[in-house]
Order: structure tokens, then C-alpha cells, then sequence
DNA sequence: CTACTATATCCATATATTTAGATATATACT
DNA sequence: AGTATATATCTAAATATATGGATATAGTAG
């Protein structure tokens, strides 16, 4: 039952359940994820660090990156819960446009300044 | 994703689920919840109140009791999610005894004041 | 109508959660 | 070495949630 409950009360957040649609279009650096959702970085890390002690998404360091994705453990109840969030707020607008940016974004130039161009 | 945001929250409470996984095994009344978690009465209302909110539940009045039963409504994310549920947390002893106890409890015992007998 | 009962609502309090700023850690680059 | 960047963690503040006692409401029984 801890198990069940931590894992709604991590879908049970507005903006966890953006980052969650935003990782369905694909894998995602905690910068990227911050210019999407316009928090800041510590309040982004922190519900990345609750997706992924409820199992749903995993991390992934790339140097100086960490690149979140959708986990896929299997036959789980947050892999049910993943499969079904897939069929659902597809039509909701702020989704749709969270979507939309991050399959632009691009952390090279959000990230790093503009290098003396 | 209000919606989505509004039944994930409703999910993400122990108690909550314990009272959804009780309703799977048949429809009970305010009073013999509140008999089972032991919580207050308000309490109890007021959780079943945010299940009926997020359309997990639904109420029928019986005279003085309010039945409660899980809700039934079709192709809609609550509906999925309510039939998950059903496959998860069977195995915890908590909701084990939960669901036992669901099966005995006898408002007329529990509610009414012995009749004088 | 009066007395009684089940449930819902109101209110205050305790606890949890969200958030951002400051700081710490780890990695990259020169 | 030293500087810079991405992320995590710490801390404090604001907000939200859970809880139970008191009260209101609606139904039953006499």
C-alpha cells in the first residue's frame, strides 16, 4: 500500500504529470525540462527525484547531464499507470504545447550561454 | 489535466485506497467505513466526498445511510484506473484484512443501537 | 411534533507539500 | 591547478491537506 500510494501521490501533481507527458515525446535533461515548465531548477529536480523514487521515470548521467526517460520495468503497477497515462490528456492544450516544446528544445542552447559568438 | 491532476490526488491517500479496495468487494455505508479505518466520521465523509469529486465512487441514498460503490462509468481514465487497482495491493495484509472485514460488517450491528433486546 | 440517527459541513489545528534561494557536488574545459 | 556549468540538497516560507470536534441537515420512528 506505501507502494501504491507514493506512486499516486507522484502523479498527483500537475506539473510531475507535465514533465511525465513531456518524456513521452523523449528523454529529457533537468535544464530542458525547467525552461518547459518555467520553475525553478531546484523545484524541477525535486519532482525528479519523486518520479523516479516512485519507479516512473529512471535517470541516466551524460557528463554533466542527467537525462530522465519514461521507465519501462515491466509488469508493474507504474508501468500500467505509464501505458494508460499514454491514452489520457492528449487533448488538454498546456500538454499539447509542453509537447510541442520539447521536441524543440534544445539543451545546447538553453543550457550553455551563447558561446561568444 | 485538471481532472487527470484531481483523481491521481484522490488516489494518493492510504486511506482512500483502502476505502476503494474495500468497494471492491461490495458497496458499504459511511458508518461501516468509518467502523473499519477508525478514523473520525467527518474524516470519512469528507475522504469519500473527494472520491465521489473525482468520479471513483458513486453514492446512493437508502433512507438514513449513503451507500457508496465504486463507479461504473466506462471508457474514462478513472474507469482504467479502477480496473488496475483491481490487480494491485491485493497482497498487502492491511487491505487483506480491510476487505475481510468488509465482507462481515453489519451496519445494523455497528450503527444502530442494540433494540433493546 | 419530538426524539433519535446517519451523514455532511464548518472550524481549528497538525502535518505535508510545493516552491525558490543559497549552497554543495560532480563534471568539463583551459 | 582554476573557472564554469548542470544537477542535487538544504533551508525557510507559503500553500495545501488530513483530522476530529461541533454543528447542520435529512431521514426514521414513536
Amino acid at each position: 500500500m506505501r507502494r501504491m500510494e507514493k506512486i499516486f501521490k507522484a502523479l498527483g501533481d500537475r506539473n510531475r504529470l507535465r514533465i511525465l507527458k513531456m518524456l513521452e515525446v523523449r528523454p529529457l535533461c533537468v535544464c530542458e525540462i525547467t525552461r518547459i515548465l518555467g520553475l525553478g531548477q531546484s523545484s524541477v529536480s525535486r519532482h525528479l527525484g519523486i518520479l523516479r523514487d516512485a519507479g516512473l521515470v529512471i535517470d541516466e548521467k551524460d557528463g554533466l547531464w542527467v537525462n530522465y526517460s519514461l521507465s519501462a520495468d515491466g509488469a508493474d503497477l507504474s508501468s500500467d499507470l505509464l501505458a494508460g497515462l499514454r491514452r489520457w490528456g492528449n487533448d488538454d492544450p498546456r500538454i499539447a504545447a509542453d509537447r510541442t516544446a520539447a521536441g524543440r528544445v534544445n539543451r545546447d542552447e538553453i543550457c550553455r550561454p551563447a558561446p561568444a559568438a
